[in-house]
This record gives structure tokens, C-alpha cells and sequence, in this order.
DNA sequence: GCGGACTGCTTACCT
DNA sequence: ACAGGTAAGCAGTCCGCG
């Protein structure tokens, strides 16, 4: 494709006629000229301003494809490789030896060895390796057998017996990864495409930005850190794009009314699919149906909704082709594990050849060849993105809680199974789904795709990729990538362990591979004016400040093992900076010092501030991440005595600090990890203990929250705050969490309720008798049996696992879920299992099939108890005695 | 055969 | 497929008990 036909890929082509109701069909836009195929688009000579945003291997031409998308087009182009790059990967063997291994050297996708040096951080040494390079990716690794990096440590022996350890690095890096690393590509980021060559655009705006920024708030960096923040910077500064977008969702038939069909089988027609996209066009498209035959074709639906009848499914299924192609995002929800598997095998099924299907099949996922699909199923599901980038705000990740907790949206609810929904029903229901899967990447100012833009740019990643994987596969690509810019090798996992070794220090916890945080004993009791300090970003600041990465801890120099990390044996490097101590510690230092405080600088205009805020989260999340993946074994470059030294020294900080601070006459009420509570500090106190922390520890200890006063249980990561302005924060306590039944939370969210009215230690005692009254009447409701609903009374517990597996022990909440299903109900992990305790046995029953008179009143009490307890006994109350004047107050 | 002390399993939470 | 630490409830087991 050129850029003198870029006009042809404008819409107005494609765009289809409303067709008027119950008149014509979609046939005809069969013979309409498709987009050509991938050996035109390698023609690819000029291309204005566009952004990486993904980057794949194309088996058909044996290259790597780089997807730019054009921001003023609005469409996705394919750049091929014009370098010669080709895959390979690493060994210990020499060429001679290499060649003398027959499964190798005659190997088809064998193509030549070279020797090359690189940097091998583990001996701190430049070693000399062998290169061996390939036809094709798939013959490095990728197949099941017959790879080569498989055959080298197979064959070695039998050919030269035990002479070395045949080793083989950089073979499980995929192809197009390899090529971004190699090439210093940078996703995300705008390139263009002059003579055919892929060039990256200069922002001269931005670049000067950067220089700014550099100069004045990072100045008193460590000079080493200046190259890594100059570039994190510039993959943050530089313009985002507005990422046009079409939401997609289809329904297909079904004869079993409560059984999704199954994809891969394709049994069943697609009836209906939904397109909105994010310029406002919505369409729902529509198979007339044999069983529908007679039923009215009248769909209400609003003015600005296309609704088109389809006579043939086959039509139905190409205009979706057409659009999946046009559009150079779709969205999904699911679509890997259904609609994009459903559509290209059921494409199949009714006979579109494989180049009429736009869809790339994977073994998890479905890409698209033309356009870029993001599965916000997948995203939602990250772990990470749920927890630090949404707090927690859904709990399970199916299209109705998320856009329920995030947009207060909800899916169409349908009394009857799809097949038997009316066309005008059917067609509401499939496009609520698009309209809310789009607006989940739309709303807060397109936040979600701005995040995996960050995301991707951090990363060096394709989108794709960004958007289904986990935190520590971003992590390990930009490490892999430093590595490449380097020229250091990219160690495997067991050279690592073998080098460094596993962990000395034992876990409190059992099972757990080494000590971790300390969580010092509260001082129970309610507390008024209390300061509480915390360290930015503990975890990251010591891998910043003490040098922590595999090649520092424990390094080959006798020089630096003096430089021994307390609480362990284990030194570090003080000659050389490890790799992941200035990409973490840069980070960290980004987010600290400029983007966090930016994105609440209230003097920018609100959408540059919005832009900080998304890469603030972006990097929130990463750093969060950055400790814990060393003690992974999941991770590429897991290295015990990293996490172990890192936690060993977040324990000597936090001990420190809490010494210190009893010197300067503050009483330590509380801490955990990398906070401490500290009872009514003068600022004079705060000002010295923040000063004497950054100076003798190096790192930055502020003052986080102040709360008017604190309740504090004699329970360790249990307690409750108010703060000035009367909020309350509430933390660890029963009370607060989510499976316990709602009649007893309302009753707790009264407490603190009350709570937030204390203004002062005088007050208090009037709130004391509120508080009993609280838990009398909540008492007396439990005894006298007067719930309203007996929903109120159901604890919802997830189930962690199928219920078949629980063979150790059997949880009351897998005995709820073993009663449902022997109702038929079908139970997976992930339920959430909503049971009641009742007074026979097995003493729990699903809520559904229980009824009033059955319900265990006293375990309720019992479990009432427990939970005010954590927060009563802080208040010098007992429960036993607001009881017991309850039951005397019944007498009179 | 029963009951209390104990351990282990499970979930939800904190940092 | 980031880590360890804490709380709580219940299931299951052990052991004493003439």
C-alpha cells in the first residue's frame, strides 16, 4: 500500500446504506472489493507521522511486520523488514562444534554461525559466544521437537561426551520481540516510513520537554540514572494518539437454552452482532431466521442506530470481516476465548476460504491481521491493573460487574434464553454489550487505552501483548531490552540460581522461601492526632539506593564482600550499577518526583494533567510489581537474594526509623512494612525524623496521612482512621469486608458513621453509648429473628478452586456450592458462593434454598460479636456487658 | 466415645 | 503466575480420660 491510495481506505467505501426494514439483504456487499492482500502492503514505500503499535512475525514472507497505525487516516499499515534481520539464538558451542552436530547443521531452517561477544553481567566478564542463525524462527524454538534449541544440549553429549555444560541463551524470546530489542524500536512511540525505511519522528517540542525537565527537577540525580530517565522521559512526553476504535459483540444461536455453544465447534448460526465505534456509528446487524419466520422486524431502537437485516449468514459474517478490517482497533470483551474464535471458526465451517478471514488464530488468542485487537477481558483480568489501577473497584471480571463498579452500567437483563429473544429484543441486548465494552475504554478520557499506550511504550511491547499479559512480562521485556542495548546476555534462570543461590533467611510464614516485611504490635486503643509517615515507594527506593540486581548481589569481586546486607550473608557489587537497580530506580524516581506531583498540579490544563495521571498509575503499577518479581520463579530473571536482600534492608529502614523516632520523644503507635504511626508529633518532630531519614537512609519519608484520631485493635493490619475533614478509613477490619453478611456490615457502617462525628476525647463518651445502642439493636434484630431479607444474612465467599478439588478439608462455602450443584447448578471456580448458616446439619445452605425459619440466629450473634469486638475492645467496651443490659432492658 | 488443644486449609485482607 | 505477613473461621486430628 502507498500513501497515494490512502485515500481508497477511507470509509466511504465500506459504509454501508441503512437498509430499510424488511426489505433487501446483505448479500450483495459480498462482491464489494475487499482490502488487498499482505504482498501488496509490502510495498509500504512512505508513510506519514504513525504509531508502532504492534509488531509480529509473518510466516508467509518470513519477515517481521511492524503495524503502524496513522492517526489522521485512521488506519493500521504493514511495515515489513528491509534490514535482513534475521532470528537466532546464543551458545556456549563453537562454530566447529556446531557444525559437527548433524541435527544442527543440516537442520532446513539452519542458516549460518558467527561468533560475537557480549557482556556476561553474572562474571562481570566479556565471554565469547556462538551466534546461530536461522531461516525461521519456529527452528530456534517454538516447535515441539526438532528445534534447534533443543537438539544442542540432546546431541552434545552423545557427539563430544561431558567435555562442557552445552548451554543455549535467547532461544524462547519471541521473533518480533528479538527484532524490536535488536533494532532499538520503541512501541508505542511515532515512526514513519520514508523510501521504505522505517524511521523514528523527532518531536522537536517534546525533545525540548525532555531537556527541561532533566535540567531542572532532576538535577541532583545520580549522574548514572541521567540516561535511563532521559529516556523513560521521552516515552512519556511524547503526544499520545487518538486511537479510533469499533466495539464488538456477537450472539450466536443455541438450542440448549442455558449452554454457550462452543467456539471451536462453531456449531450454530451468528444471529446478531453489534459494531460502536468511538466516532459515534453504531450498527447491529441481524440474520433473519427460519424460526423467527412471521415475528415482527420492527426494532426500536434510537436514531442513531443502523440496523441492517441479513438474509444469509455468510453476508452477515463479511460485513463484520469488512469492518474488522476497516477499523484499525476492536474492542472485545471475551473475544479471544469467543467472539473472534466463534467468527473465524464458524467462518470456516460455512465455507470462507482463510484468506476471506481477517483473524489470526492463536492457540489463547484471535489477532487480527489488519487492526489491532485489544481483549479488555484479559486486561480487566490482570491482577495488577484490578488492584493498583482500579483499586479493587470490580471483584469478578465479567462484562456486568466491571462496567457495573466502573461506568455504574449494567448488561441488559434477558428473562428469556437468546434464541428465543424477539429481533428487536435480541438486537438491544447484543448492542448494550458493544456500547458498554467501548465506553470501558472511553471513559475518564479514554483512560484505558491511554494506560496500555504507557504501558506498551514501558514495556516495548506490542499492544496486543500489553493488553493480555501479566506485570512481570512487561518487566522482563524491558529488561531483556536493556540487556540487548547493552550487549549484555540475557542470563537464563538456572545460570542465575546456580551463580547466586536460593535464600538463607527463614519465612514467618510456612512455605514461603524467605523473611519478608515486619508489622510492628499496635498500641490498642483509640488515639487522637496521629501522624502517619510512610517511604515513597520503599521497596523501589532500596533497590535504587542499595544497588540491587542479579549481578550486584553477591558479585564476583572480593572487594565488595564487606559490603554485606544485615539480617543475611549476602553483599553487594560497590564498583558497577545493576541493570534493574537504575530502570527500577529511574522509574521510581520519575514517578516521585515529577509525575505523581504533576498529575495533582491543578495549574495545567486538566488534559496534560490527565496524561500525567494515566502514566502515574502506569508506573504505580510496574513498581508495585518491581520487588516481588525477583522473588518469582516465574520470572526470567529470578533471583532469591534480591527479593531477600530487598526485604532484609526494608526491614533495617523500618527499624531504624522507629528507634529514632523514640529517640526524638514520639511514641510509635503502629507500623507496617514501610509505615509508621506515630502519636501527636510536633511538626518540629516530623520535619527532623523526615530530614534525619533522607540523610542517614538516603530515602524520602513523608508524612501521608493525618488522621484527627485513630482506633487501634490489638490486631496487627487492623484498624480505623478519621481524618480532619471526617472521613474514615478503614482497614483490615471484618467489618469492612466483603463476604460477611449485609445485615451485619449496615450495622458496622453505622459504627463508623458515628465514628466520624468524634471531634474530640470529650466527645467520645457520648459516642460510646451510641455505639452500644448500635450493637443492642443489631443484637436484638439477630434474637428476635426480624430480618427483612434473608439475602441480608448471606456471607459470599469466592470459590478458589472447582469444587471436586477440595479434598483436604471441605469449607462451609464448598458445602453450599456441592448443594447447588446437586441442584444442577454448574459451579466453576471463581463463584462466588452465597450460603446461610442453618441450624441442622450440614449447617449451611445456598441462600437460594433456604428459608427464614431454618437460620442459625445465634451463629449470627456469635459472628456479630467477632466483628465488633476488633473495635470495641479499643474502645474500653465489651460486648458481653451491652449485652447483658440488653437482656435486662427485656425483663423491664 | 467425647471434648479440648492443636494443626492445617481456606479466604480476605495489608503493605 | 510479583512478594510475604496477619486475621479469622472451620475441618480434621490427636490425646487424655481409670
Amino acid at each position: 500500500m502507498t500513501l497515494s491510495r490512502l485515500d481508497d481506505y477511507f470509509p466511504k467505501n465500506n459504509e454501508l446504506v441503512k437498509t430499510k426494514l424488511g426489505e433487501g439483504s446483505g448479500e450483495q456487499l459480498l462482491e464489494e472489493p475487499r482490502k488487498e492482500e499482505a504482498s501488496e502492503d509490502q510495498a509500504l514505500r512512505n508513510l506519514p507521522p504513525s504509531y508502532f503499535v504492534s509488531a509480529t512475525y509473518d510466516g508467509d514472507v518470513n519477515l517481521a511486520c511492524i503495524k503502524l497505525y496513522n492517526p489522521d487516516s485512521k488506519q493500521i499499515y504493514r511495515w515489513y523488514d528491509n534490514t535482513g534481520h534475521k532470528p537466532y539464538c546464543l551458545t556456549n558451542l563453537t562454530p566447529e562444534e556446531i557444525k559437527k552436530i548433524p541435527r544442527v547443521a543440516d537442520h532446513p531452517g539452519f542458516e549460518d554461525v558467527e561468533v560475537v561477544e557480549k557482556y556476561d553481567a553474572l562474571q562481570d566478564r566479556t565471554i565469547k559466544v556462538t551466534k546461530i542463525i536461522a531461516r525461521d524462527p519456529l527452528s530456534i524454538g517454538g516447535r515441539p521437537r526438532g528445534c534447534i534449541r533443543d537438539i544442542i544440549p540432546e546431541d552434545y553429549p552423545k557427539i563430544f561426551g561431558s567435555e562442557k555444560d552445552p548451554k543455549v541463551w535467547e532461544a524462547a524470546i519471541k521473533y518480533y520481540q528479538c527484532y524490536i530489542y535488536d533494532r532499538k524500536l520503541l512501541p508505542g512511540m511515532p515512526y514513519r516510513v520514508r523510501d521504505g525505511d522505517l524511521i523514528p519522528v523527532i518531536d522537536k517540542e517534546a525533545e525540548e520537554n525532555i531537556k527541561r525537565i532533566l535540567e531542572t527537577s532532576f538535577k541532583d540525580e545520580p549522574k548514572d540514572l541521567l540516561p535511563y530517565l532521559e529516556s523513560w522521559i521521552r516515552l512519556l512526553e511524547y503526544p499520545a494518539a487518538d486511537m479510533k476504535r469499533v466495539a464488538l459483540d456477537i450472539e450466536v444461536y443455541s438450542p440448549i437454552a442455558t449452554r454457550v455453544p462452543d467456539a471451536e465447534e462453531a456449531p450454530y448460526q451468528v444471529i446478531c452482532a453489534s459494531l460502536v465505534d468511538s466516532e459515534g456509528k453504531k450498527r447491529v446487524l441481524l440474520l433473519r431466521r427460519e424460526d423467527k419466520r412471521g415475528e415482527s422486524e420492527e426494532v426500536d431502537s434510537p436514531s442513531d442506530v443502523d440496523v441492517i437485516f441479513f438474509d444469509d449468514e455468510k453476508a452477515l459474517i463479511s460485513e463484520i470481516f469488512r469492518a474488522l478490517d476497516k477499523y484499525p482497533f476492536v474492542i472485545t470483551f471475551n473475544g479471544d476465548d469467543f467472539d473472534l474464535k466463534y467468527l473465524y471458526h464458524r467462518a470456516q465451517k460455512i465455507g470462507f476460504r482463510r484468506k476471506e478471514i481477517p483473524i489470526d488464530p492463536g492457540r489463547r488468542v484471535y489477532l487480527l491481521r489488519n487492526s489491532i485487537h485489544i481483549d479488555l477481558y484479559k486486561f480487566f483480568y490482570n491482577r495488577s491493573i484490578q488492584v493498583y489501577a482500579f483499586a479493587q473497584k470490580y471483584r469478578n471480571v465479567t462484562l456486568d460487574e466491571v462496567a457495573s463498579a466502573i461506568l455504574g452500567k449494567s448488561k441488559i437483563e434477558i428473562s428469556k434464553p437468546i434464541s428465543e429473544l424477539s429481533y428487536s429484543e435480541l438486537a438491544k441486548y447484543c448492542l448494550n454489550d458493544a456500547e458498554i465494552t467501548l465506553e470501558l475504554t472511553s471513559y475518564d478520557d479514554d483512560l484505558v487505552m491511554k494506560l496500555l499506550l504507557v504501558l506498551t511504550r514501558i514495556s516495548k511491547m506490542p499492544m496486543e501483548d500489553v493488553s493480555r499479559q501479566g506485570v512481570s512480562r512487561w518487566i522482563r521485556s524491558f529488561m531483556q531490552y536493556e540487556h540487548r542495548r547493552k550487549n549484555m546476555l540475557i542470563p537464563n534462570q538456572e545460570d542465575i540460581i546456580s551463580v547466586k543461590g536460593k535464600t538463607t533467611t527463614k519465612a514467618i510464614i510456612k512455605g514461603k522461601k524467605y523473611k519478608g516485611a515486619i508489622v510492628v504490635h499496635p498500641v490498642p486503643g483509640v488515639h487522637f492526632n496521629v501522624a502517619v509517615m510512610d517511604f515513597q515507594s520503599l521497596y523501589p527506593s532500596i533497590i535504587k539506593v542499595h544497588n540491587l540486581g542479579y549481578q550486584s548481589v553477591r558479585c564476583p569481586h572480593e572487594e565488595c564482600k564487606g559490603n554485606i546486607v544485615p539480617g543475611t550473608n549476602h553483599w553487594i557489587c560497590i564498583k558497577q550499577r545493576a541493570l534493574e537497580s537504575a530502570l527500577i530506580g529511574s522509574l521510581r524516581d520519575l514517578r516521585v518526583y515529577w509525575y505523581k506531583p504533576r498529575s495533582k498540579d491543578k495549574s495545567l490544563p486538566e488534559a496534560k494533567r490527565n496524561w500525567y495521571n494515566v502514566i502515574q498509575r502506569a508506573l504505580k503499577v510496574i513498581l508495585n510489581a518491581s520487588y516481588g518479581v525477583f522473588g518469582a520463579e516465574t520470572f526470567d530473571l529470578y533471583c532469591p537474594p534480591v527479593a531477600e536482600a530487598t526485604a532484609a534492608i526494608g526491614r533495617e529502614v523500618i527499624t531504624k526509623t522507629i528507634r529514632k523516632a523514640e529517640e526524638l520523644g514520639i511514641q510509635v503507635l503502629y507500623g507496617d512494612t514501610d509505615s509508621i504511626f506515630l502519636k501527636n508529633p510536633s511538626s518540629e518532630q516530623i520535619k527532623t525524623l523526615s530530614e534525619w531519614a533522607e540523610k542517614t537512609l538516603g530515602m524520602e519519608l513523608d508524612v501521608d496521612k493525618l488522621y484527627r484520631y485513630a482506633v487501634l485493635s490489638s490486631r496487627k493490619k487492623n484498624y480505623l482512621g478519621v481524618f480532619e475533614d471526617g472521613s474514615v478509613d478503614v482497614k483490615g477490619l471484618t467489618g469492612k469486608k466483603r463476604h460477611i453478611p449485609r445485615f451485619i456490615k449496615r450495622y458496622f457502617d453505622e459504627l463508623e458513621k458515628r465514628l466520624a462525628k468524634v471531634e474530640s476525647p470529650a466527645e467520645f463518651e457520648e459516642a460510646k453509648e451510641d455505639i452500644k445502642k448500635i450493637v443492642q439493636e443489631c443484637y436484638y434484630k439477630l434474637k428476635r429473628r426480624e430480618w427483612e431479607d434473608i439475602n441480608d444474612l448471606a456471607f459470599e465467599v469466592v470459590l478458589g478452586k472447582s469444587p471436586e478439588t477440595y479434598t483436604k478439608t471441605t469449607p462451609q462455602h464448598v458445602k453450599a456450592a456441592r448443594l447447588l450443584e446437586k441442584r444442577g447448578v454448574e459451579i466453576k471456580a471463581g463463584d462466588l458462593i452465597r450460603f446461610v448458616k442453618v441450624i441442622k446439619d450440614p449447617y449451611v445452605k445456598p441462600v437460594e434454598l433456604a428459608s427464614d425459619d431454618e437460620i442459625d440466629a445465634d451463629k449470627y450473634i456469635a459472628y456479630l460479636q467477632s466483628t465488633f469486638d476488633q473495635i470495641l475492645d479499643a474502645l474500653g467496651l465489651d460486648f458481653e456487658k451491652i449485652i447483658g443490659l440488653t437482656r435486662l432492658e427485656q425483663f423491664m
